[in-house]
DNA sequence: TCCTATTGGGCTAGTGTCAGACCATTGATG
DNA sequence: CATCAATGGTCTGACACTAGCCCAATAGGA
């Protein structure tokens, strides 16, 4: 915090890991958070993007391949092909999950995804109508509403990261990204209830309805409120 | 965003550059922003801290050192000591600082700011008063207002960061620090008003008043409030 | 049926990074 | 004044990562 007890803050790791392991969990975000659905990018293209060698990025395939996640397939109209569908929720994945992030992560994950997602929200109301992206965001809303069940997972979290995406803020979609997929495990290994996504289709309403009139506290409020049971969700199944 | 478009928030780049840039960077954030005061720590045990070898770690140090940032002294109770002053403000330089970044990443900037430190605040503003982060909130608050001018930039930006590092989560400990530092030449490059220390005094108070208060309502909008006070005091220098 | 564009598969040489050991310097202390 | 502990300075061998190149497979089209 300040001279004396050593600040922690900016003497954190400068790296999470190797480029390899970091590259790995990158590509299980898209994959889990159903940001891709058919095949990823050709290599040589999706390592330029990433900004690594085509040898890490093959490693890291390879090791998601072996793992179930992918498929791959050479020759033209080839590809590393997703093959990954959510497992059905079974408590004890979540407990597992729990236990492999720790408590205290746990806590950190919550509060990250709470404080990131409602600046969005906040940001966005606040934002001007130019760009189209109010459409954007109703689709969105629509989709999630109409989503089958297999689906909703995945259009959910499409419709969250939409509002960070649409502030036009890299830093913040790329934070909310982040966020959402630290509890991604956690969330997959509940059950998806009929009650609970009605009961979110509401709050996701009114989160949009919010945005869309320009009412900064009201998103907060309603992201908050949000968040907040989900979270609440999450301990009932823990305890 | 979905499919056809491809993905481009996941598909970020995996790292931001190499091991010593990123340290370099780093450092850079603990001397620049005040973190570091006297002498960064042991060579051996900064090095473990960030989680790079001496090695790339002394590389940093020197680039710095040569750049004037630190002064290295052997032996013991040697080390590497900050030699950094914040230089007087020039508008050239922050003319400079904004070519630098881009006007893109300068709204980038500003906008990740506003919604990670609005999150920290509304967060802190429900969190449970135990642990006594109210009274360390209340010191960094009166740290700033009996600010000399040549301490004030730090002292500001103590008070910030505390904020965050209050909620008790790393992650968004260290996202704010991140906007923090992005905006830092910037802030530098502007000149410390009375009128605006001032200014910003009432809005710290009503920041601290909220939190303690247990309003993140209020919370948001004073921190809102101060954020956007402080973008529009660049923009107007930019003008 | 063959060609060709597109894509994954694999190799090599060069550079970045690491862990660990050992050396050099310095200021306090007995 | 000698010693010693803490610190920066340097070296080495091993491994990670990269850029660039060429090969192999495959599906569609001439």
């Amino acid at each position: 915090m300040q001279e004396s007890p050593r600040p922690t803050t900016v003497f954190r790791p400068v790296r999470a890991g190797n480029a390899f392991e970091e590259t790995v969990e990158r590509l299980l975000q898209a994959v889990k958070l159903g940001l891709v659905v058919d095949k990823l990018p050709p290599e040589r293209e999706l390592a330029a993007q990433l900004g690594i060698s085509r040898v890490t990025l093959r490693e890291a395939i390879r090791a998601l391949a072996e793992a179930g996640y992918l498929q791959v397939r050479r020759g033209r109209y080839g590809g590393a092909f997703v093959t990954y569908t959510p497992p059905p929720p079974r408590q004890e994945d979540l407990r597992r999950a729990v236990a492999d992030m720790g408590t205290g992560h746990l806590a950190d994950a919550l509060t990250f995804r709470l404080a990131v997602e409602c600046g969005a929200a906040q940001v966005l109301a606040t934002a001007e109508p130019a760009g189209g992206w109010r459409e954007t965001l109703r689709r969105r809303l629509a989709e999630v509403n109409s989503a089958s069940p297999e689906d909703y997972r995945r259009l959910d979290t499409a419709f969250h990261l939409s509002i960070a995406e649409l502030t036009g803020s890299e830093s913040l979609a790329a934070a909310c990204a982040d966020a959402r997929l630290r509890v991604t495990d956690l969330l997959n290994a509940i059950p998806v209830l009929q009650r609970n996504i009605e009961h979110a289709a509401v709050q996701h309403e009114a989160i949009v309805a919010a945005i869309l009139a320009g009412d900064p506290e009201a998103a907060r409020r309603a992201v908050t409120e949000h968040l907040e049971g989900t979270a609440a969700l999450l301990r009932g199944f823990l305890a």
